[in-house]
DNA sequence: GTGGTCTAGACCACC
DNA sequence: GTGGTCTAGACCACG
């Protein structure tokens, strides 16, 4: 379910944030539905349980899931997510735009480029 | 010139670096250009010289300026920064294809969403 | 493990760089395993933690070693080492041929030296 | 006479030792022959005086040249020049069989390969 | 005055 | 405990 990449930059808490914020958008873990508890993840993936627990509290934070005492944590209302992810989807684009302003592409080349990468992508699958 | 962001999670040699070369590549300075002096360019920013240096010394790496001892830093020519800035543009759109597809959204709403930035930012200038 | 020598003109952190190239190089040091934490290293040395630091920096760019935070530093998997040494060799050699073509020897005067230190080396071992 | 590499990483007097060296040892300048005044070399190059004088003095220092106040600097009896090349090429040597061996080479595969080398060269002329 | 290197010591993020 | 970044201040090589 959760896939470590050690020689990724990213911290390990971050990649296991981030794996779960996917699998709730994409639907494979539903509202209230219990996500793993702290301790067998940690079993699972062979890493300190600190770590697991870090990357919960922040998707708590966030307000994507809740914990309950004694109970264990569950998959919060989608309603933040969507719009967290939105604002991450927008300062990404932005980014790309500045990006191909310095290199004086105009937003017809801009967005070819775009479709090209779709397209490119579409084949991989 | 350079202008910090403090808030910024990144390391401030690497904002400063960012920032080079986005001056380089919109031709704001120019090949053998003279960049400011690891000295000046640290009072001015009010930091420690070695950060200066250490984002100099990774400009020079990637082959973007050359620096003489005794002399100073200068932009090198025709170098590789338009390929490298075109493979970060890559990897930063297919960041975006991923996330917007995260968020169900098809080509052309993707699409749409990008020419609405760009009209947002067209209004900020 | 490593010996500094500060007679040498060659900075510190290089001739770090250069040691442990030559120990992964020589099969002292294997894939994933891993480095003496930059700490402990400097201790050893009797060295500023920042030197190691920058060493073990410049060993990660070249792909010769990875680094997790919290965790240590590790020999990457099948590096180019070896590729980038033969490029050091061959330079190494066509300069040694300039000299001696610059004294006057030929080929065959000049293979000869080559064999008498040869010979040298093996009456050290 | 003399070119200049900017880009070149060795400091500029460096250079300038280098190169009347190899015209010494070339027979290009021969024994007692006087070698161009300091300022009218630092003004040939375009450079500072300061730095001409610091490779004279180098050059002195080593015994390639020796310096008669108010009439010039002339070549020494190259005797001390044979033996100094002669030393740096054993170095050289010495360091390209170091990193030979760190690749496995044996000496007849190392000698094969400088006798490569040797030919390459030879139908660069 | 320029860049290059190093030390000492600190703080942070991560595990 | 680990590595990553930054500051403050120093010394050297170069022009």
């Amino acid at each position: 379910m959760i896939i470590l990449d050690y020689k990724d930059r990213r911290p390990i808490y971050e990649q296991i944030v981030e794996r779960f914020k996917g699998l709730i958008l994409l639907g494979v873990l539903k509202t209230d539905e219990q996500l793993p508890s702290v301790r067998s993840l940690a079993m699972e993936l062979s890493i300190n349980p600190n770590t697991i627990q870090r990357a919960y509290t922040e998707l708590e934070r966030l307000g994507i899931i809740y914990g309950i005492k004694g109970k264990g944590n569950f998959v919060a209302e989608s309603n933040n997510l969507v719009e967290v992810r939105h604002m991450e989807l927008k300062s990404c684009i932005e980014e790309s735009i500045k990006k191909s302003k310095e290199l004086g592409l105009s937003e017809e080349e801009f967005i070819m480029q775009i479709k090209a990468y779709y397209r490119e992508e579409a084949s991989d699958d």
